[in-house]
DNA sequence: AGTTAATAGAGAAAAATTTCTCGATATAAT
DNA sequence: ATTATATCGAGAAATTTTTCTCTATTAACT
């Protein structure tokens, strides 16, 4: 049990993000210092639960001050494996595929995605922002040639449980979905939905529901 | 009070959506009734909760043999306003916003994107997928003039505040925002971050926890 | 040095969400 | 007709998550 890490409630994991974000942002601004009072106040949350969401990290703070800004975000950054970069593909060169692709973004969050594969041959071949397009049947043996862990699913929602057979046969250990479609995979590999629709639906309701 | 939409737990909200896709998967493939059981079984989820998510949207199920699968459909859709097209603006024509304008799924969500709005001249006047690109300085006026009530948020994390605020002046209702960063917007405004991090976060620390 | 104010952190309480239990009911089989 | 079976729907119980309360600690002020 020692070397367990403790399993966080999803709430505080999605929370960890927007304080990572909100402490980028201070800490450019010359902020070298922050208090739970100070976070809570700016994103509209109870002081105690940004405390506990912190907790779960490890971090320790000063009573009358808070937490050391700059210590704070590489330890959630730590937590979140946000400082080790993972090797990843991404199949399906499509409108979302190559924005992903073109995003810079995701080396900050430990991303670092390597390869694409698409079965169209127009697209097979060439480079979209450094990363090749490989055929979709060379998918299965380089996951397992290269140990790749995470792979990027962005093909349409009829072809999605057809991918992540050859994902999970490549030995894929988790798999970031952005396909509408419900993955059937074996209990021990991690499905995230990035799921526009579900945020979609978040916002569409509370929108009927203000417009009464 | 006899008017008034019951307010719906956000975890519920969430699955809605996830539920509505694995219906119209079984209802092209035949089915035309299903069990919560059957749901429960196939999303790996609690039976009970899953009848409990459906009861919120006021659908009556037979026992024995559960629910309608087309009137199922129809009622979930309803319940998060997804059979209205609602006109919404996008602003930053991007990878991400070139994107999602490619994309034509959203109509399905309700969702109709009419105009795009950008500062950068040799995107503006283009059309994408049938959408203009307007020049942002009219974005404010626009929005009143249409009584435009959905405003998506594809520009960099720190013009975000700047474009939210030429949205509020405009009247708009309701934010989906994919910049990571957290934006302070009155009381009464929806904001619902679309949250790439977010998910990934779930992600990365699923799979470190996994990986031990 | 003593006093005051702000905040971390721990534990308790409250609220929300999920899971369990059970009676009622519709369908199919005998 | 009777019986067996699957499932809904309501309420209770359990669990998880959020919020509240209090004490200890640190820093600034007098
Ligand atoms: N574009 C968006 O804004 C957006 C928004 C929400 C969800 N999505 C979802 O993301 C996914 C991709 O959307 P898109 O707009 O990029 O679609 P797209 O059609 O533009 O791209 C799909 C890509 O997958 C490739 N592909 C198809 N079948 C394949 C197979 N069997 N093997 C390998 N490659 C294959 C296609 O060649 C194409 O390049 C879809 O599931 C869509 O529902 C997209
Ligand atoms: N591309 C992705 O896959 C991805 C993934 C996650 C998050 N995001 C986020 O989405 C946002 C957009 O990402 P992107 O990759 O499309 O970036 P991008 O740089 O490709 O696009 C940004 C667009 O916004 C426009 N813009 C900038 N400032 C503006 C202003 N003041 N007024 C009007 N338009 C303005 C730019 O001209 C450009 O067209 C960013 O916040 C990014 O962090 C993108």
């Amino acid at each position: 049990m020692i070397n367990e890490l403790k399993s966080v409630p999803e709430p505080t994991l999605r929370r960890l993000p927007v304080y990572l974000h909100y402490l980028k942002d201070i800490y450019k601004a010359g902020k070298s210092e922050v208090s739970t009072t100070n976070i809570a106040g700016e994103l509209k949350l109870d002081p105690t639960q940004v405390r506990k969401d912190l907790a779960y990290t490890g971090i320790a703070g000063k009573p009358k001050v808070g937490y050391d800004v700059e210590v704070l975000i590489s330890t959630i950054e730590d937590f979140l494996n946000w400082n080790n970069l993972t090797d990843a593909f991404l199949v399906g060169v499509g409108n979302l595929g190559m924005a992903i692709l073109g995003y810079n973004g995701f080396k900050k969050y430990g991303l670092n995605i390597i390869a694409a594969f698409d079965n169209d041959p127009a697209k097979i071949g060439r480079e979209i922002h450094n990363v090749p397009v490989l055929p979709i049947e060379k998918l299965s043996d380089l996951i397992k040639r290269m140990h790749i862990h995470i792979g990027i699913l962005t093909v349409p929602a009829t072809e999605a449980q057809k991918i992540t057979a050859l994902m999970i046969q490549g030995g894929i250990e988790a798999i970031w979905n952005f396909a509408p479609a419900s993955l059937k995979v074996p209990e021990e590999i991690v499905v995230e939905n990035a799921g526009f629709t579900t945020s979609l639906a978040v916002l569409t309701r509370k929108l009927a529901e203000k417009l009464k």
